[in-house]
DNA sequence: ATAATACTTTACTTTTTTGTAAAGTTTTTG
DNA sequence: CAAAAACTTTACAAAAAAGTAAAGTATTAT
């Protein structure tokens, strides 16, 4: 379980934006000058944040890339996902099934339903950080914290499937 | 930000030898029909829970794999970690750099601080989550679960400085 | 129009992760 | 002691991810 390097890298690079507001653009040239990066790598990394509709584009002499929301707006937990997809793989059972063709535990696998809860876990921490909250930590030194207070309760697996 | 095959595929094993208990062993071949795998990748998913303490080998005629501790004395932290490393890699500025040396961050990057926070937050849910938990859901359909009534606070990076 | 600027797309190389194969070592049984 | 069972190690092949390079397309200024 690791955070990808595309993860971080694409984070630095519209938090550059972000600090900057909607109405403001950057090049390419400059978003790769202010966070150390290779041009055709950043290229890569606006793509993917484009075609998640972060950011947009335009095009030809005083082009440049800008974020197309506030700040405050944005989650982790979004552009998180645009970068690196989910934590678990939504058919994990059939997608490692070794040498199988369906999961030995198709019937009930409580690896994948522990694992899906870590999920949701991590998604509430993500949807709780804007990008706001990380340049605001930036500028202060205070961030913002999980108080690791968490209540754990035992929630039937039959609430999951009928909602 | 994703979970390995070799960490689904370790604990999986790890959980059919936290089933048998300390005091039963099985061998490779068994616990690799059991899972669906095939023998030489068992091996090594077996090889890196060994390496970590987390399970032990009899070599010989009559030999296998055994769990070295209870089911509820094993955490999923300590086997995501034995399988997978750290959420967050130690020294990323210096290893995220791009192109320069250090991360143009260096004296303050709050894109770590936040993925530390997270790292520390996932680790409070591993932590809290024991193989025999896993065990049970399996037997009960009943997973203990996170209540998702996080409160977050704010804290000083000062504080995780000082201790 | 044309040239310069700047995003876009495709293809490729390198590195890491996954997974397999085979030869080696240890222990037990006959 | 020899053979079989079973773990161990090393090396290798395949797939995915990371990162680079180059040719293409759109826009604007002259």
């Amino acid at each position: 379980m690791r955070i990808s390097a595309l993860e971080k890298y694409g984070l630095r690079c519209l938090l550059v934006l972000a600090k900057e507001g909607p109405d403001k653009q950057l090049s390419i040239a400059e978003i790769a000058e202010k966070e150390g990066l290779s041009i055709p790598y950043s290229s890569k990394l606006l793509s993917i944040l484009r075609k998640a509709g972060l950011v947009q584009a335009a095009r030809g002499r005083g082009g440049g890339f800008s974020i197309t929301r506030r700040a405050d707006d944005i989650t982790l937990f979004e552009v998180l996902t645009a970068l690196g997809g989910p934590l678990v793989e939504p058919h994990h059972c059939s997608k490692y099934a070794g040498n199988l063709k369906e999961c030995v535990h198709i019937d009930r696998c409580s690896v994948h339903d522990v694992l899906d809860n870590l999920a949701d876990y991590v998604e509430q921490f993500l949807n709780d950080t804007t990008l706001e909250d990380i340049i605001r930590a930036d500028k202060t030194g205070y961030l913002k914290k999980a108080d690791y207070k968490i209540i754990l309760s035992k929630n039937s697996l039959q609430d999951k499937l009928t909602g």
